[in-house]
This record gives C-alpha cells, sequence and structure tokens, in this order.
DNA sequence: GCCCAGGGGGCTC
DNA sequence: GAGCCCCATGGG
C-alpha cells in the first residue's frame, strides 16, 4: 500500500525526468562545501562562490583553514550569511584535520551514525545538511528531507505535512528498499520538481508533473 | 521594489 | 514542540 505509493512516486518522476546525476560536484570535498553552501540560497550562487575559492586555490582543508577570514567572506559572499557559513566551513576543516590528520575520505568512512553524529556536532550543521553530506559524500543509505519533501508529499496526501524531518525521513525509510542508488536518486527527483513550475507559482501549469501525479491518483506508475 | 532560494541556531512560551 | 527572529546575496 504505503509502500507501493512511495516507489510509485519515484518512478514517475524518473519517468518525466531521467536521472538526475547528483551531487552536482567532482569531489567529496566539493559536496560538503556545496552543502554548506547551499543553505538557504540558490545553487548558482554556490557555483559561484565555489569558483571563487577553486581560483583563489584554496580548495582543501589545509589552504581553506589559512585563509584569513575576511579573504574567506569575500570569497563566498554571494551565499548570504557569508561570515557564519565561513565559520562553518572552517570548523568542519579543523575536525578533519584535527581528527583524522586531514584524511576527508578517512572522515568520511566511519560508521555512518558515527559520521552523522560527528557531522550534527558541529554549529551550522543540521539535520539535512548532516545527511546531505553521509548521502552524496560518503555514500551512505540515508534518506534526506528538505522543504520540497514536505510541501510536495502532503499535496499527494502520503503525508500530513507537520510531521518532524525524523518522522518524515521514517516513512521514506521504512516504505522504500534502503538502498544508496535509489535515495540518491529520490531526492535529486523532489528537487528537480520542487524546481519545476514551483508549487506555489503555477499550481496550475497543466505540464507539473505533481499535477499529473494528483489527476492519476497514483494508480499507475508505469504509464507514464 | 518585492519575493524567495536545495537551513540552522537561539530564544521564548 | 511550535513560533519567531537573526543571518544578510542576487536573480527573476
Amino acid at each position: 500500500m504505503r509502500e507501493i505509493r512511495f516507489l510509485d512516486v519515484y518512478k514517475r518522476l524518473f519517468n518525466h525526468f531521467g536521472p538526475r546525476h547528483w551531487w552536482p560536484a567532482e569531489t567529496a570535498f566539493e559536496v560538503i562545501v556545496g552543502a554548506i553552501l547551499t543553505q538557504q540560497v540558490a545553487w548558482r550562487n554556490v557555483e559561484t562562490a565555489i569558483a571563487n575559492l577553486k581560483r583563489r586555490n584554496v580548495f582543501d582543508p589545509v589552504s581553506l583553514l589559512a585563509v584569513p577570514d575576511e579573504e574567506l567572506w569575500e570569497l563566498i559572499r554571494p551565499t548570504r550569511f557569508f561570515r557564519q557559513k565561513a565559520a562553518r566551513l572552517k570548523d568542519l576543516c579543523r575536525v578533519v584535520m584535527e581528527g583524522f590528520d586531514g584524511d576527508l575520505s578517512a572522515f568520511l568512512a566511519q560508521e555512518p551514525n558515527a559520521l552523522r553524529t560527528r557531522l550534527l556536532a558541529i554549529r551550522g550543521i543540521g539535520k539535512e545538511t548532516a545527511d546531505s553530506i553521509v548521502l552524496y559524500a560518503a555514500k551512505q543509505p540515508v534518506f534526506v528531507i528538505d522543504s520540497y519533501t514536505h510541501r510536495i508529499f502532503s499535496r499527494l496526501g502520503l503525508t500530513t505535512g507537520s510531521e518532524s524531518y525524523d518522522a518524515l525521513q521514517e516513512q521514506f525509510v521504512k516504505n522504500l528498499p534502503r538502498d544508496v542508488g535509489l535515495f540518491n536518486e529520490y531526492h535529486a527527483l523532489i528537487v528537480a520538481l520542487g524546481h519545476h513550475i514551483c508549487l506555489n507559482r503555477n499550481p496550475d501549469c497543466a505540464r507539473c508533473p505533481l499535477n499529473e501525479l494528483c489527476r492519476h491518483g497514483l494508480s499507475n506508475p508505469d504509464a507514464d
């Protein structure tokens, strides 16, 4: 019942959008930096900031820690809240340096729950950011919840829309096979749907796959 | 000019 | 736990 519906939504989204190839990053370090910088900001601004960091040649834990705060602020200014985010980036780098000799892959190779707990202990890394890092950088099967997930699945009638982060995550985990590839693709597809003719701006868009899903009552996942 | 993006923390009640 | 404010850029 529920399990089929969560998978049906996935299938219909995948049929519509195709593979999303997430996370848009070349390295694990880039995933982590992007996950912090993307908080409450459009992704294009993150791309600008990452390009700035690469151009300045400070795109690794050691170099980034050596940049004076004022200079780091200017490099990541396009991502809003740049003073906070600069401190968060440095805190993360410091954890990797002090606990793992700067070995990022060793840091990410921890047992997933331990990694998540360690990430959550860093100020400025909450559940969504931590789970994004565990899923997309460490490639462990945790399901990432974001605001689109809350909005879309309550619109579909599968959830109430007022669940906590943990409760909604639990819904996905218990109704889907625990597969890192599926979790990776599903969250990316949810974001794609959220971006596509966004829910509040153009709810009547005839081509919106969300409305398509609603009209068909999620009953025919293979007919798209 | 106005709105809002791929959040999180701290505070209050 | 919910509600509110703070952080403070840039494109449509």
